[in-house]
DNA sequence: TAGATTGTTAATCGATTAACAATC
DNA sequence: TAGATTGTTAATCGATTAACAATC
Protein backbone atom coordinates (compact mmCIF):
# COMPACT_ATOMS: atom_id res chain seq x y z
CA UNK A 1 0.00 0.00 0.00
CA UNK A 2 2.93 1.83 0.10
CA UNK A 3 4.64 4.36 -2.36
CA UNK A 4 6.62 2.81 -4.58
CA UNK A 5 10.46 3.25 -3.58
CA UNK A 6 12.67 5.58 -5.38
CA UNK A 7 13.84 4.49 -9.08
CA UNK A 8 11.23 1.77 -9.80
CA UNK A 9 10.11 1.58 -13.37
CA UNK A 10 6.81 0.38 -14.15
CA UNK A 11 7.02 -3.21 -12.95
CA UNK A 12 6.79 -2.62 -9.11
CA UNK A 13 8.90 -5.04 -6.91
CA UNK A 14 6.64 -6.50 -3.99
CA UNK A 15 9.52 -7.25 -1.66
CA UNK A 16 12.67 -5.60 -0.39
CA UNK A 17 14.87 -8.95 -1.09
CA UNK A 18 13.85 -9.79 -4.76
CA UNK A 19 16.63 -11.97 -5.18
CA UNK A 20 16.93 -16.04 -4.63
CA UNK A 21 13.74 -16.32 -2.98
CA UNK A 22 12.86 -19.58 -1.72
CA UNK A 23 11.34 -21.45 -4.59
CA UNK A 24 8.14 -22.72 -2.71
CA UNK A 25 5.56 -20.27 -1.43
CA UNK A 26 2.55 -22.82 -1.59
CA UNK A 27 2.51 -26.00 -3.11
CA UNK A 28 -0.66 -27.95 -3.56
CA UNK A 29 -0.91 -30.77 -1.04
CA UNK A 30 -1.98 -32.83 -4.53
CA UNK A 31 0.94 -32.03 -6.30
CA UNK A 32 3.21 -32.69 -3.26
CA UNK A 33 1.99 -36.17 -3.30
CA UNK A 34 3.27 -36.45 -6.30
CA UNK A 35 7.05 -35.11 -5.84
CA UNK A 36 8.17 -38.08 -4.59
CA UNK A 37 7.29 -40.32 -7.78
CA UNK A 38 9.12 -37.50 -9.67
CA UNK A 39 11.59 -37.58 -7.76
CA UNK A 40 11.66 -41.19 -8.54
CA UNK A 41 11.60 -41.06 -12.25
CA UNK A 42 14.56 -38.55 -12.31
CA UNK A 43 16.78 -41.12 -9.87
CA UNK A 44 15.62 -43.73 -12.65
CA UNK A 45 16.33 -41.76 -15.84
CA UNK A 46 19.16 -40.15 -15.24
CA UNK A 47 21.02 -43.67 -14.04
CA UNK A 48 20.55 -45.05 -17.85
CA UNK A 49 22.45 -41.57 -18.40
CA UNK A 50 19.84 -39.20 -19.53
CA UNK A 51 21.07 -35.53 -18.56
CA UNK A 52 17.69 -33.53 -20.26
CA UNK A 53 14.16 -34.98 -20.45
CA UNK A 54 11.10 -33.56 -21.76
CA UNK A 55 8.03 -33.37 -19.49
CA UNK A 56 6.58 -36.33 -21.47
CA UNK A 57 9.26 -38.35 -21.07
CA UNK A 58 9.57 -37.86 -17.16
CA UNK A 59 5.76 -38.10 -17.40
CA UNK A 60 5.95 -41.65 -19.26
CA UNK A 61 8.16 -42.74 -16.68
CA UNK A 62 6.18 -41.36 -13.32
CA UNK A 63 2.97 -42.62 -14.43
CA UNK A 64 1.37 -38.94 -14.92
CA UNK A 65 -0.04 -37.30 -18.21
CA UNK A 66 2.86 -34.57 -19.47
CA UNK A 67 0.16 -31.75 -18.53
CA UNK A 68 -0.28 -32.41 -15.04
CA UNK A 69 3.72 -32.91 -14.39
CA UNK A 70 4.46 -29.57 -15.93
CA UNK A 71 1.25 -28.28 -13.68
CA UNK A 72 3.28 -29.57 -10.65
CA UNK A 73 6.75 -28.05 -11.21
CA UNK A 74 5.02 -24.84 -12.16
CA UNK A 75 4.01 -24.31 -8.17
CA UNK A 76 7.89 -25.05 -7.50
CA UNK A 77 9.05 -22.08 -9.91
CA UNK A 78 10.79 -22.09 -13.21
CA UNK A 79 12.89 -24.85 -13.91
CA UNK A 80 12.94 -26.14 -17.34
CA UNK A 81 13.85 -24.84 -20.44
CA UNK A 82 11.22 -24.16 -23.61
CA UNK A 83 12.32 -25.86 -26.46
CA UNK A 84 14.56 -28.09 -24.57
CA UNK A 85 13.13 -29.86 -21.16
CA UNK A 86 14.08 -30.21 -17.82
CA UNK A 87 17.81 -30.73 -16.63
CA UNK A 88 17.41 -33.79 -14.67
CA UNK A 89 20.06 -33.12 -12.03
CA UNK A 90 19.05 -29.45 -11.17
CA UNK A 91 15.76 -30.34 -11.09
CA UNK A 92 16.06 -33.66 -8.64
CA UNK A 93 17.89 -30.95 -6.58
CA UNK A 94 15.24 -28.55 -6.68
CA UNK A 95 12.53 -30.97 -5.22
CA UNK A 96 14.97 -32.58 -2.87
CA UNK A 97 14.94 -28.67 -1.34
CA UNK A 98 11.03 -28.49 -1.67
CA UNK A 99 10.43 -31.68 0.15
CA UNK A 100 13.30 -30.70 2.66
CA UNK A 101 15.60 -33.86 1.82
CA UNK A 102 19.00 -31.16 1.92
CA UNK A 103 19.72 -33.03 5.14
CA UNK A 104 19.03 -36.54 6.55
CA UNK A 105 16.09 -36.65 8.90
CA UNK A 106 16.24 -39.02 11.94
CA UNK A 107 12.94 -41.08 12.54
CA UNK A 108 12.14 -43.50 15.50
CA UNK A 109 9.65 -46.74 15.02
CA UNK A 110 7.36 -47.78 17.51
CA UNK A 111 6.42 -51.54 17.44
CA UNK A 112 8.68 -53.94 16.42
CA UNK A 113 6.48 -56.89 15.22
CA UNK A 114 6.81 -58.04 12.03
CA UNK A 115 5.80 -55.11 10.16
CA UNK A 116 7.98 -52.52 12.28
CA UNK A 117 10.66 -55.53 12.00
CA UNK A 118 10.47 -55.25 7.90
CA UNK A 119 10.28 -51.63 8.11
CA UNK A 120 13.19 -50.75 10.56
CA UNK A 121 15.28 -53.16 7.70
CA UNK A 122 13.93 -51.36 4.67
CA UNK A 123 16.26 -49.50 2.59
CA UNK A 124 14.16 -47.49 1.20
CA UNK A 125 14.08 -45.45 4.05
CA UNK A 126 17.90 -44.79 4.01
CA UNK A 127 17.97 -43.99 0.52
CA UNK A 128 15.69 -41.72 0.26
CA UNK A 129 16.80 -39.86 3.19
CA UNK A 130 15.79 -41.04 6.35
CA UNK A 131 17.78 -42.68 9.12
CA UNK A 132 16.28 -44.75 11.84
CA UNK A 133 17.81 -43.30 15.10
CA UNK A 134 15.62 -45.12 17.68
CA UNK A 135 13.34 -48.68 18.26
CA UNK A 136 10.89 -48.80 20.91
CA UNK A 137 8.45 -51.79 22.04
CA UNK A 138 6.75 -52.55 25.23
CA UNK A 139 6.83 -56.28 24.76
CA UNK A 140 9.56 -57.21 27.46
CA UNK A 141 10.19 -60.27 25.46
CA UNK A 142 11.71 -58.00 22.59
CA UNK A 143 13.07 -55.08 24.69
CA UNK A 144 16.98 -55.61 24.28
CA UNK A 145 17.16 -57.28 21.48
CA UNK A 146 19.19 -56.01 18.39
CA UNK A 147 17.08 -55.21 15.11
CA UNK A 148 18.94 -53.54 12.56
CA UNK A 149 21.85 -52.80 14.22
CA UNK A 150 20.19 -50.89 16.99
CA UNK A 151 18.68 -51.98 20.83
CA UNK A 152 15.03 -52.25 21.25
CA UNK A 153 14.35 -49.78 24.20
CA UNK A 154 11.21 -50.19 26.39
CA UNK A 155 8.30 -48.36 26.13
CA UNK A 156 9.31 -45.83 28.83
CA UNK A 157 11.87 -44.54 27.51
CA UNK A 158 9.59 -43.05 24.79
CA UNK A 159 10.08 -39.75 25.17
CA UNK A 160 14.19 -40.08 25.89
CA UNK A 161 14.77 -42.36 22.63
CA UNK A 162 12.75 -39.48 20.54
CA UNK A 163 15.13 -36.87 22.01
CA UNK A 164 18.09 -38.44 21.83
CA UNK A 165 17.89 -38.91 18.35
CA UNK A 166 16.68 -35.41 17.88
CA UNK A 167 13.79 -36.85 15.56
CA UNK A 168 10.91 -34.99 14.46
CA UNK A 169 9.25 -38.18 12.27
CA UNK A 170 8.22 -41.61 13.58
CA UNK A 171 6.55 -44.74 12.40
CA UNK A 172 3.73 -46.55 14.48
CA UNK A 173 3.49 -50.21 13.55
CA UNK A 174 1.91 -51.23 16.86
CA UNK A 175 -1.60 -53.08 17.35
CA UNK A 176 -4.69 -50.90 16.99
CA UNK A 177 -5.65 -50.69 20.66
CA UNK A 178 -2.10 -49.19 21.65
CA UNK A 179 -1.91 -46.56 18.84
CA UNK A 180 -3.40 -43.45 19.94
CA UNK A 181 -1.57 -43.83 22.97
CA UNK A 182 1.83 -44.22 21.03
CA UNK A 183 0.79 -41.39 18.75
CA UNK A 184 -0.09 -39.21 21.90
CA UNK A 185 3.50 -39.68 23.27
CA UNK A 186 5.12 -39.17 20.46
CA UNK A 187 3.80 -35.76 19.78
CA UNK A 188 4.37 -34.95 23.49
CA UNK A 189 7.93 -35.94 22.75
CA UNK A 190 8.10 -33.82 20.14
CA UNK A 191 7.33 -35.38 17.04
CA UNK A 192 5.26 -33.74 14.37
CA UNK A 193 5.56 -36.35 11.47
CA UNK A 194 4.07 -39.54 12.05
CA UNK A 195 3.59 -42.43 9.24
CA UNK A 196 0.63 -44.56 10.81
CA UNK A 197 0.31 -48.32 10.00
CA UNK A 198 -2.47 -49.36 13.10
CA UNK A 199 -5.93 -49.45 11.56
CA UNK A 200 -7.06 -46.54 13.62
CA UNK A 201 -7.74 -42.99 13.40
CA UNK A 202 -5.45 -40.92 15.22
CA UNK A 203 -6.27 -38.04 16.57
CA UNK A 204 -3.39 -35.62 16.89
CA UNK A 205 -3.36 -31.21 17.41
CA UNK A 206 -3.26 -28.71 14.84
CA UNK A 207 0.85 -28.64 13.42
CA UNK A 208 0.88 -32.61 13.90
CA UNK A 209 0.96 -34.38 10.67
CA UNK A 210 -0.31 -37.96 10.35
CA UNK A 211 -0.40 -40.32 7.01
CA UNK A 212 -2.31 -43.69 7.83
CA UNK A 213 -1.53 -46.68 5.33
CA UNK A 214 -3.72 -49.52 6.13
CA UNK A 215 -2.68 -52.50 4.36
CA UNK A 216 -5.82 -54.03 4.83
CA UNK A 217 -7.97 -51.15 3.86
CA UNK A 218 -6.03 -51.07 0.36
CA UNK A 219 -7.01 -54.79 -0.10
CA UNK A 220 -11.04 -54.37 -0.19
CA UNK A 221 -10.49 -51.19 -2.12
CA UNK A 222 -8.92 -53.41 -4.66
CA UNK A 223 -11.76 -55.90 -4.17
CA UNK A 224 -14.22 -53.19 -4.91
CA UNK A 225 -13.14 -53.15 -8.31
CA UNK A 226 -12.65 -56.56 -8.98
CA UNK A 227 -15.87 -57.03 -7.61
CA UNK A 228 -17.85 -54.33 -9.69
CA UNK A 229 -16.30 -55.34 -12.61
CA UNK A 230 -17.59 -58.80 -12.25
CA UNK A 231 -21.06 -57.74 -11.96
CA UNK A 232 -21.08 -55.66 -15.40
CA UNK B 1 -39.04 -42.75 -23.74
CA UNK B 2 -42.10 -44.78 -23.85
CA UNK B 3 -46.01 -44.71 -22.89
CA UNK B 4 -46.16 -45.20 -19.10
CA UNK B 5 -47.45 -48.96 -18.53
CA UNK B 6 -50.87 -49.73 -17.55
CA UNK B 7 -51.74 -48.79 -13.81
CA UNK B 8 -48.80 -46.39 -13.17
CA UNK B 9 -49.52 -43.94 -11.44
CA UNK B 10 -48.12 -40.06 -11.13
CA UNK B 11 -44.49 -41.82 -10.03
CA UNK B 12 -43.53 -43.09 -13.24
CA UNK B 13 -41.42 -46.64 -12.53
CA UNK B 14 -37.84 -46.28 -15.02
CA UNK B 15 -37.27 -50.11 -14.38
CA UNK B 16 -38.95 -53.20 -15.12
CA UNK B 17 -37.43 -54.66 -11.87
CA UNK B 18 -37.95 -51.95 -9.29
CA UNK B 19 -37.22 -54.20 -6.22
CA UNK B 20 -34.13 -54.99 -4.53
CA UNK B 21 -32.08 -53.31 -6.82
CA UNK B 22 -28.30 -53.57 -6.02
CA UNK B 23 -27.50 -50.77 -3.54
CA UNK B 24 -24.35 -49.10 -5.93
CA UNK B 25 -24.59 -47.73 -9.03
CA UNK B 26 -22.27 -45.35 -9.24
CA UNK B 27 -19.61 -44.77 -6.14
CA UNK B 28 -17.04 -41.87 -6.12
CA UNK B 29 -13.41 -42.83 -6.22
CA UNK B 30 -12.77 -40.54 -3.22
CA UNK B 31 -16.00 -42.67 -0.89
CA UNK B 32 -14.83 -45.82 -2.23
CA UNK B 33 -11.36 -45.03 0.12
CA UNK B 34 -13.08 -44.43 2.31
CA UNK B 35 -15.16 -47.08 2.89
CA UNK B 36 -12.48 -49.53 4.41
CA UNK B 37 -12.59 -46.61 7.12
CA UNK B 38 -16.47 -47.03 7.96
CA UNK B 39 -15.92 -50.70 8.17
CA UNK B 40 -13.02 -49.92 10.81
CA UNK B 41 -15.35 -47.75 12.70
CA UNK B 42 -18.85 -49.53 13.11
CA UNK B 43 -16.17 -52.67 13.62
CA UNK B 44 -15.23 -50.47 16.87
CA UNK B 45 -18.35 -49.36 18.35
CA UNK B 46 -19.92 -52.26 17.81
CA UNK B 47 -17.13 -54.45 19.65
CA UNK B 48 -17.97 -51.42 22.15
CA UNK B 49 -21.89 -53.26 22.54
CA UNK B 50 -23.14 -49.96 20.45
CA UNK B 51 -26.37 -51.09 18.33
CA UNK B 52 -27.13 -47.59 17.36
CA UNK B 53 -25.42 -44.73 15.91
CA UNK B 54 -25.50 -41.31 14.97
CA UNK B 55 -23.03 -39.67 11.81
CA UNK B 56 -21.49 -37.66 14.27
CA UNK B 57 -20.31 -40.63 16.17
CA UNK B 58 -19.48 -42.69 13.65
CA UNK B 59 -17.66 -39.73 12.20
CA UNK B 60 -15.69 -38.90 15.22
CA UNK B 61 -14.52 -42.49 15.64
CA UNK B 62 -13.59 -42.82 11.58
CA UNK B 63 -12.04 -39.04 11.97
CA UNK B 64 -14.24 -37.51 9.12
CA UNK B 65 -16.66 -34.58 9.56
CA UNK B 66 -20.44 -35.68 9.71
CA UNK B 67 -21.46 -34.49 6.33
CA UNK B 68 -18.44 -36.18 4.45
CA UNK B 69 -19.88 -39.08 6.56
CA UNK B 70 -23.72 -39.04 5.48
CA UNK B 71 -22.99 -38.09 1.78
CA UNK B 72 -20.96 -40.96 1.36
CA UNK B 73 -23.10 -43.57 2.61
CA UNK B 74 -26.24 -42.51 0.32
CA UNK B 75 -24.02 -43.44 -2.27
CA UNK B 76 -24.74 -46.80 -1.16
CA UNK B 77 -28.28 -45.78 -0.71
CA UNK B 78 -30.71 -45.00 2.31
CA UNK B 79 -29.77 -46.95 5.35
CA UNK B 80 -30.28 -45.11 8.12
CA UNK B 81 -33.48 -43.89 10.25
CA UNK B 82 -34.11 -40.28 10.81
CA UNK B 83 -34.01 -38.92 13.87
CA UNK B 84 -32.34 -42.30 15.12
CA UNK B 85 -29.25 -42.70 13.20
CA UNK B 86 -27.30 -45.63 11.54
CA UNK B 87 -28.09 -49.34 12.89
CA UNK B 88 -23.98 -50.36 12.91
CA UNK B 89 -24.67 -54.67 12.21
CA UNK B 90 -26.65 -53.68 9.32
CA UNK B 91 -24.56 -50.82 7.76
CA UNK B 92 -21.63 -52.82 8.31
CA UNK B 93 -23.28 -55.34 6.29
CA UNK B 94 -24.24 -53.12 3.43
CA UNK B 95 -20.78 -51.92 3.30
CA UNK B 96 -19.67 -55.11 3.01
CA UNK B 97 -21.81 -56.14 0.12
CA UNK B 98 -20.85 -53.18 -2.06
CA UNK B 99 -16.71 -53.61 -0.98
CA UNK B 100 -17.60 -57.09 -2.27
CA UNK B 101 -16.62 -58.80 0.82
CA UNK B 102 -19.38 -61.25 0.91
CA UNK B 103 -16.63 -63.96 0.08
CA UNK B 104 -13.25 -64.54 0.92
CA UNK B 105 -10.86 -63.38 -2.04
CA UNK B 106 -7.51 -65.38 -2.51
CA UNK B 107 -4.40 -63.42 -2.53
CA UNK B 108 -1.09 -64.04 -4.21
CA UNK B 109 2.43 -62.05 -2.75
CA UNK B 110 5.15 -61.95 -4.80
CA UNK B 111 8.58 -61.42 -3.32
CA UNK B 112 9.29 -63.11 -0.07
CA UNK B 113 12.04 -60.45 1.42
CA UNK B 114 11.47 -58.70 4.89
CA UNK B 115 8.52 -56.74 3.49
CA UNK B 116 6.94 -59.81 1.97
CA UNK B 117 7.18 -62.06 4.67
CA UNK B 118 5.59 -59.33 7.18
CA UNK B 119 2.94 -59.46 4.86
CA UNK B 120 2.35 -63.20 4.45
CA UNK B 121 1.48 -63.11 8.29
CA UNK B 122 0.29 -60.01 8.98
CA UNK B 123 -3.28 -61.12 10.92
CA UNK B 124 -5.42 -57.57 8.95
CA UNK B 125 -5.02 -59.40 5.87
CA UNK B 126 -7.29 -62.37 6.88
CA UNK B 127 -9.23 -60.17 9.54
CA UNK B 128 -10.38 -58.46 6.81
CA UNK B 129 -11.27 -60.73 4.32
CA UNK B 130 -8.82 -62.24 2.13
CA UNK B 131 -6.70 -65.30 2.15
CA UNK B 132 -3.23 -66.15 1.02
CA UNK B 133 -3.25 -68.98 -1.21
CA UNK B 134 0.23 -68.38 -2.60
CA UNK B 135 3.34 -67.07 -2.61
CA UNK B 136 6.40 -66.48 -4.99
CA UNK B 137 9.98 -65.58 -4.95
CA UNK B 138 13.02 -65.91 -7.71
CA UNK B 139 15.82 -66.19 -5.01
CA UNK B 140 16.75 -69.99 -5.15
CA UNK B 141 17.29 -69.37 -1.57
CA UNK B 142 13.93 -68.78 -0.21
CA UNK B 143 11.98 -71.30 -3.09
CA UNK B 144 10.93 -74.24 -0.73
CA UNK B 145 11.14 -72.66 2.48
CA UNK B 146 7.59 -72.19 4.26
CA UNK B 147 6.23 -69.21 5.16
CA UNK B 148 2.93 -68.70 6.76
CA UNK B 149 2.35 -72.54 6.87
CA UNK B 150 2.99 -72.05 3.09
CA UNK B 151 5.48 -73.45 0.63
CA UNK B 152 7.38 -70.48 -1.62
CA UNK B 153 7.20 -71.75 -5.17
CA UNK B 154 10.06 -70.19 -7.65
CA UNK B 155 9.31 -67.50 -10.34
CA UNK B 156 8.36 -70.16 -13.30
CA UNK B 157 5.48 -71.03 -11.22
CA UNK B 158 4.27 -67.63 -10.31
CA UNK B 159 1.18 -68.37 -13.57
CA UNK B 160 -0.13 -71.62 -11.99
CA UNK B 161 0.37 -70.09 -8.48
CA UNK B 162 -2.43 -67.68 -9.71
CA UNK B 163 -4.22 -69.92 -11.41
CA UNK B 164 -4.33 -72.79 -8.70
CA UNK B 165 -4.98 -70.55 -5.47
CA UNK B 166 -8.09 -68.65 -8.17
CA UNK B 167 -6.42 -65.26 -7.27
CA UNK B 168 -7.65 -61.94 -8.89
CA UNK B 169 -5.62 -59.96 -6.46
CA UNK B 170 -1.91 -59.80 -5.73
CA UNK B 171 0.59 -58.06 -3.74
CA UNK B 172 4.38 -56.85 -5.48
CA UNK B 173 6.75 -56.58 -2.98
CA UNK B 174 10.20 -57.22 -4.89
CA UNK B 175 12.81 -54.92 -6.09
CA UNK B 176 12.02 -52.14 -8.42
CA UNK B 177 13.64 -53.69 -11.33
CA UNK B 178 11.92 -56.49 -11.03
CA UNK B 179 8.56 -54.76 -10.49
CA UNK B 180 7.15 -54.45 -14.11
CA UNK B 181 7.60 -57.69 -15.37
CA UNK B 182 6.46 -59.83 -12.25
CA UNK B 183 3.24 -57.39 -12.57
CA UNK B 184 3.09 -57.92 -16.85
CA UNK B 185 3.02 -61.91 -15.68
CA UNK B 186 0.23 -61.30 -13.11
CA UNK B 187 -1.73 -59.48 -15.50
CA UNK B 188 -1.12 -62.31 -18.19
CA UNK B 189 -1.84 -64.69 -15.28
CA UNK B 190 -5.59 -63.03 -14.72
CA UNK B 191 -4.75 -60.70 -11.61
CA UNK B 192 -6.71 -57.69 -12.09
CA UNK B 193 -6.34 -56.22 -8.89
CA UNK B 194 -2.57 -55.15 -7.96
CA UNK B 195 -0.94 -54.07 -4.83
CA UNK B 196 2.40 -52.64 -5.08
CA UNK B 197 4.92 -52.08 -2.87
CA UNK B 198 7.84 -51.25 -5.17
CA UNK B 199 9.08 -48.12 -5.90
CA UNK B 200 8.16 -47.76 -9.14
CA UNK B 201 5.37 -46.93 -11.19
CA UNK B 202 3.64 -49.82 -13.12
CA UNK B 203 2.19 -49.61 -16.17
CA UNK B 204 -1.19 -51.74 -16.74
CA UNK B 205 -3.60 -52.13 -19.36
CA UNK B 206 -7.49 -51.09 -19.04
CA UNK B 207 -9.56 -53.09 -16.46
CA UNK B 208 -6.11 -53.62 -14.21
CA UNK B 209 -6.35 -52.09 -11.04
CA UNK B 210 -3.39 -50.94 -9.32
CA UNK B 211 -2.23 -49.00 -5.57
CA UNK B 212 0.78 -48.62 -5.10
CA UNK B 213 2.12 -47.68 -1.27
CA UNK B 214 5.89 -46.53 -1.44
CA UNK B 215 6.84 -46.36 2.01
CA UNK B 216 9.74 -44.25 1.42
CA UNK B 217 7.40 -41.42 -0.41
CA UNK B 218 5.22 -41.18 2.55
CA UNK B 219 8.03 -40.21 4.87
CA UNK B 220 8.74 -37.89 1.95
CA UNK B 221 5.80 -36.27 2.13
CA UNK B 222 6.16 -36.10 5.87
CA UNK B 223 9.32 -34.13 5.70
CA UNK B 224 7.83 -31.65 3.51
CA UNK B 225 5.43 -30.57 6.02
CA UNK B 226 8.02 -31.07 8.69
CA UNK B 227 10.34 -28.94 7.06
CA UNK B 228 7.93 -25.75 5.62
CA UNK B 229 6.67 -25.53 9.86
CA UNK B 230 10.76 -24.86 10.04
CA UNK B 231 10.75 -22.06 8.11
CA UNK B 232 7.54 -20.34 9.00
C1' DT C 1 14.68 -19.53 -38.97
C1' DA C 2 11.73 -23.67 -37.89
C1' DG C 3 10.69 -27.03 -34.62
C1' DA C 4 10.19 -28.26 -29.97
C1' DT C 5 8.67 -27.73 -25.52
C1' DT C 6 7.72 -25.10 -21.44
C1' DG C 7 4.76 -22.29 -18.31
C1' DT C 8 0.32 -20.50 -17.84
C1' DT C 9 -4.43 -19.62 -18.68
C1' DA C 10 -9.14 -20.99 -18.99
C1' DA C 11 -12.46 -24.66 -18.97
C1' DT C 12 -13.95 -28.72 -16.94
C1' DC C 13 -14.54 -31.86 -13.62
C1' DG C 14 -14.95 -33.85 -9.07
C1' DA C 15 -14.89 -33.47 -4.03
C1' DT C 16 -16.07 -31.14 0.16
C1' DT C 17 -18.81 -28.33 3.07
C1' DA C 18 -22.85 -26.17 4.89
C1' DA C 19 -27.49 -25.76 5.42
C1' DC C 20 -32.00 -27.46 5.85
C1' DA C 21 -36.30 -29.83 4.58
C1' DA C 22 -37.93 -34.41 5.35
C1' DT C 23 -39.10 -37.51 8.73
C1' DC C 24 -38.39 -40.75 12.47
C1' DT D 1 -45.84 -33.31 19.81
C1' DA D 2 -40.90 -31.79 20.21
C1' DG D 3 -36.31 -33.06 19.51
C1' DA D 4 -33.03 -35.43 16.89
C1' DT D 5 -30.89 -36.77 12.90
C1' DT D 6 -30.83 -38.28 8.19
C1' DG D 7 -30.56 -37.57 3.09
C1' DT D 8 -30.16 -34.16 -0.28
C1' DT D 9 -29.44 -29.78 -2.36
C1' DA D 10 -26.69 -25.87 -3.49
C1' DA D 11 -22.47 -23.37 -2.84
C1' DT D 12 -17.72 -23.57 -2.48
C1' DC D 13 -13.47 -25.20 -3.16
C1' DG D 14 -9.61 -27.62 -5.24
C1' DA D 15 -7.70 -30.61 -8.84
C1' DT D 16 -7.24 -31.97 -13.55
C1' DT D 17 -7.19 -31.33 -18.38
C1' DA D 18 -6.60 -29.03 -22.72
C1' DA D 19 -4.91 -25.57 -25.40
C1' DC D 20 -1.64 -22.24 -26.75
C1' DA D 21 1.33 -18.14 -26.45
C1' DA D 22 6.00 -17.50 -25.02
C1' DT D 23 10.48 -18.70 -25.99
C1' DC D 24 14.50 -21.62 -26.29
Amino acid sequence: MGAPPPGSTDAPPRDAAPLVRPAARTVPPSTVARLPGYLRALAEVEAQGVRTASSDALADVAGVSPAQLRKDLSFLGSHGTRGVGYDVAHLRGQIGVVLGLTRQRPVVIVGLGNLGHALANYPGFTERGFVVVGLVDADPHVVGTQVAGLRVEPAERLADVVREGGATMAVITVPAGAAQDVCDRLVAAGVRGILNFAPRALQVPDGVDVRSVDLGSELQILAFHDQARSMS
